[in-house]
DNA sequence: CAGGGCATATTT
DNA sequence: GACAAATATGCCCTGA
């Protein structure tokens, strides 16, 4: 039998050079400040290659320097193209260096172009019965396509372009594109095409004769005056720019196989540039993709020496040196990720760089028959944890602080968070798991929780992972942890992001912590009884609805309510989602003029979130011990800064309708307390007029005017007093729609007003606030220039879109880097606030809490003795946290429950 | 049957 | 496509 010959893998390399500079933008650069986005964007090019097809032949072929053949056919052939940008210029021989390292074999033809190098070796290949595939998007390389033997293929876009896909894409067949482009032109290279005849006209002339030459053989019979007559003077040009697009299968090169094999990669001089670039996560990408064994070896962590402590002797000696450390990393392996469920299972231990302990506690294998306790563990801990040396450091180490509260250890010396300051270095990166940042930050690949205890359905509880398996798991977390300490904290020294760290999120943690140890009671009587009242008022709407309809189907299912509404009823179609008409709320408000339906399944839908999201699953999260609330904060998820709640999240409780204030009045105070709620007034417009100064903003609130009423007033040229709600409605949406970037379109969506009224109202505003304008076009050509956008306390959040070629997303990103300004600053505001309340509730030992944080607002359960002392220190903390040009001012309500206390 | 994508809903 | 930041739920399809 004869064994199957491997494919050949031709890359393109002109093609992603450009795409993955202009891609990524200006946000790259190595230390030394040479940028690195075209590497970067090849690399990934090159590793989904790797990765994906695993090729044995592959060949990167690059475009020599001008001129080519083409050139000396036709001088203007590419004149219209721009130089190649400098910061490309410089990247060019990284790439190829990059690609010889990494064994990758390539090729560049003086006199050739790429194109025509592939096109002769993909007959070479061919006629030796290689199947080929060419790695690239161009559109110029579907001529080449010839299945089954020759396919084209872009991993970018993850398109397969088949015989078939070219003519869903061009209309028509592969051999025929180069008479296509030869017809048509292609502004790109300049090649002229003839004059007057476009795609739409080339494509035609392709139907009706099949080739150029039989449109040229044939041109009376052309049906078009017009186009017979522009063929007709053209047939030079059209012969000529075929010349140009056809590409030539004669470059002189020979297919060589063994030429075309890949060769071992050179770990060291991979290691060295990648270093050298601050590409140092490519280390850990090499070590997934090629199966070389030196790249494995290169990016496995450095060999380190792991202890499992199993008895008391052990344990002393470990303790006797933490007592020596300046600097102790830890991390608990537990039974649950909710630090308010979790046993420990097992504690690992790390204070020099390589070496790590590990002590099992509650391990239930085979391999577990000498564990210390629990408590003879914790009491040896204790002291060490309880003191501020050694500092400790960690992994999100707000999940060890509340366990180990939970056993009666307050961690004190809390020094670094390598999760916070991942995200402070980057807010927008959707991951700050350890394995992400240990393989940017440090180059090394690491095994995952997932790796250890398995992922979804085969997932085993920690405990039942076997020791030596959780304590090599376990001890390179730790490690890892301690040695990304100072590679971070650099990091965040050079971006200027120390004072942030130090003064705000890291105290910020232990904040953070006693509020979710706190927790919120909630009275689970009272939502059993709003669930039953819903119950009711569901099963009411539901048979309203099935009467209307005709019959009972599932109205949570938007495909079958989809045909009840627009195929059934015949009900207009106002918009539509990916995947079909959609039935949202703001299409239902507008279906209720034609047919009652809607507005039912309007009060359905109300009915069944309050009850499914809230009434019936918030008793099932109260704890089974402190029979509260506990939910998490996170502090490493948001692009902005702020803080979200999950598990459950409180900071999305109903508050706008009736039923929705009945959730609120479930969560109470305990006896003897008091629900407080003090929310800041109007803090982000606030924060609008301190950065703009614009003069007439910074005067409503100086004067400590009804923001919205005077708004209204500018922008409706009337006196505050003749301000209708009406009008003060609108304005109220218009200021929020100026801090969201909204354009006229979104606002005459919202207000339900003409598109030209919303735009005249935008340029009222504007006119009217000119300091706020001024100041949102130095905000946005700010991050232009720096590609951050950045907070009153120096927090910065990347914004790549700015750098997009496609005009809406750069539109996001000027969006984008006026709502970070404000929505950031305000979280940086009352951050600060948590923090110095925190503090001087410590300070003072009374028993009041804060429990819960909703971006403007905080909530504390306050000891009725305390009331009056906790108002007034909380008002005046929130209003003095930070000085603007204007008063921050706070508002405040008490009450028994979180509804009362809003008011 | 688990997991992911989608549509929808809630908050600031 | 058009207005920022989140989390949660139910449906429905895909793939083991």
């Amino acid at each position: 039998m004869m064994e199957k010959k491997p494919t050949l893998y031709l890359i393109d390399a002109s093609s992603y050079m450009y795409r993955a500079f202009y891609a990524l933008g200006r946000r790259l650069t190595a230390p030394d400040g040479t940028p690195t986005q075209a590497v970067f964007g090849f690399h990934q090019m090159l590793q989904k290659v790797l990765r994906e097809k695993q090729p044995e032949m592959l060949c990167v072929v690059y475009d020599p320097p001008a001129p080519t053949f083409r050139h000396a056919l036709y001088p203007q052939y590419k004149a219209t193209r721009d130089r190649m940008p400098e910061d490309l210029v410089v990247q060019v021989p990284l790439i190829k260096t990059m690609v010889d390292l990494m064994g990758i074999p390539s090729l560049e033809v003086p006199g050739y172009e790429a194109d025509d190098v592939m096109a002769t070796l993909v007959r070479q290949a061919t006629e030796k019965g290689y199947a080929v595939v060419i790695v690239s998007g161009d559109k110029d390389l579907h001529q080449l396509v010839n299945e089954p033997l020759v396919l084209q293929w872009d991993p970018q876009k993850d398109e397969l372009y088949t015989a078939e896909e070219v003519v869903k894409r061009l209309g028509v067949r592969p051999h025929q594109v180069r008479d296509l482009l030869a017809l048509m032109g292609d502004s790109t290279d300049n090649v002229p095409g003839v004059p007057g005849v476009g795609e739409k006209t080339a494509r035609e002339l392709l139907r009706l004769f099949g080739s150029l030459d039989e449109v040229l053989r044939r041109v009376h019979e052309i049906p078009s005056a017009s186009v017979r007559k522009k063929m007709e003077s053209a047939q030079e040009a059209a012969l000529l720019s075929r010349q140009l697009v056809s590409l030539r299968e004669d470059a002189p090169v020979n297919f060589v196989v063994a030429e075309c094999r890949r060769r071992p990669a050179d770990v060291a001089g991979l290691r060295a540039l990648y270093e050298r670039l601050g590409l140092r996560r490519f280390l850990a990408d090499l070590a997934k993709n090629l199966p070389s064994q030196t790249a494995a070896e290169m990016a496995a962590p450095p060999a380190r020496r792991d202890v499992i402590v199993r008895n008391e002797p052990a344990f002393r000696r470990v303790l006797e040196e933490m007592r020596q450390a300046s600097v102790l990393s830890i991390d608990l392996e537990t039974t649950s990720q909710d630090a308010m469920l979790a046993d420990i299972v097992g504690v690992a231990l790390s204070w020099r760089d390589h070496e790590a302990v590990y002590i099992p506690i509650g391990h239930e294998t085979r391999d577990s028959e000498s564990q210390l306790p629990l408590a003879v563990v914790l009491e040896g801990l204790r002291p060490l944890l309880e003191a501020e040396t050694p500092k400790k450091v960690g992994q999100n180490i707000k999940y060890e602080w509340v366990i180990l509260k939970r056993h009666g250890i307050e961690l004190h010396g809390i020094d670094f968070d390598t999760m916070v300051a991942s995200y402070l270095l980057d807010p927008g990166n959707p991951s700050h798991r350890l394995e992400r940042i240990v393989a940017e930050h440090l180059g090394e690949a690491k095994a995952t929780y997932g790796d250890v205890a398995g992922v979804g359905a085969k997932q085993v509880p920690f405990a039942h992972v076997p020791v030596t398996k959780a304590a090599a798991y376990a001890c390179s977390d730790a490690e890892t942890t301690l040695r990304l300490v100072p590679i971070l904290r650099k990091k965040l020294e050079q971006a200027g992001l120390s004072p942030l760290m130090d003064t705000l999120e890291r105290p910020l943690i232990a904040v953070l912590a006693r509020m979710e140890m706190r927790g919120v009671r909630v009275d689970t009587e009272k939502l059993e009884a709003l669930s039953r009242i819903l119950e009711e008022g569901l099963r009411r709407e539901e048979q309203t609805i099935y009467a209307i309809a005709g019959g009972p189907f599932n109205i949570q299912s938007p495909v079958q309510l989809r045909d009840i509404l627009f195929g059934k009823l015949q009900l207009p179609v106002i918009k539509k989602t990916k995947t079909g008409p959609s039935t949202d709320m703001s299409v239902l408000e507008e279906l209720a003029a034609h047919h009652p339906i809607a507005q039912h399944i309007v009060a359905y839908r109300s009915l069944a979130k309050l009850k499914n999201t809230y009434v019936d699953t918030l008793p099932l999260l109260v704890h089974p011990h402190t029979g509260r609330i506990h939910t998490s904060y996170n502090q490493t998820v948001t692009a902005t800064g702020r803080l979200s709640s999950s598990e459950p999240n409180l900071q999305n409780i109903p508050v706008r309708t009736e039923e929705g204030r009945r959730i609120r009045e479930a969560f109470v105070a305990d006896p003897g307390y008091g629900l407080l709620a003090a929310d800041y007034s109007q803090i982000e417009l606030r924060i609008f007029a301190h950065y703009s100064g614009d003069s007439r903003l910074l005067a409503a609130f100086e004067a400590g005017d009804d923001v919205h009423r005077r708004t209204a007033a500018e922008i409706f040229n009337v006196s505050p007093q003749d301000v209708t709600a009406e009008m003060r409605r609108q304005a109220k949406t218009v200021n929020f729609g100026i801090i969201y970037g909204m354009g006229p379109y979104g606002l005459a969506k919202q207000l339900k007003i003409s598109q030209s009224q919303a735009k005249e109202m935008i340029e009222r505003y504007f006119a009217r606030y000119q300091g706020v304008k001024r100041w949102i076009e130095r905000v946005i050509a700010q991050a232009h220039k720096r590609g951050y956008a950045e907070t009153l306390l120096g927090r910065r959040r990347f914004i790549p879109e700015l750098q997009s070629r496609n005009r809406s997303m750069r539109q996001l990103g000027e969006r984008l880097a006026v709502n970070t300004t404000i929505q950031g600053s305000a979280a940086d505001i009352i951050k600060k606030a948590m923090i110095d309340i925190d503090q001087e509730m410590q300070g003072c030992g009374c028993r009041s809490a804060m429990i819960l944080q909703v971006h403007d607002e905080l909530v504390f359960e306050v000891a009725e003795e305390e009331a009056g002392w906790m108002r007034a220190m909380v008002k005046e903390r929130m209003e003095s946290v930070v000085t603007l040009r204007i008063p921050l001012v706070v508002d405040m309500g008490y009450g028994k429950n979180w509804a009362e206390a809003h008011s």
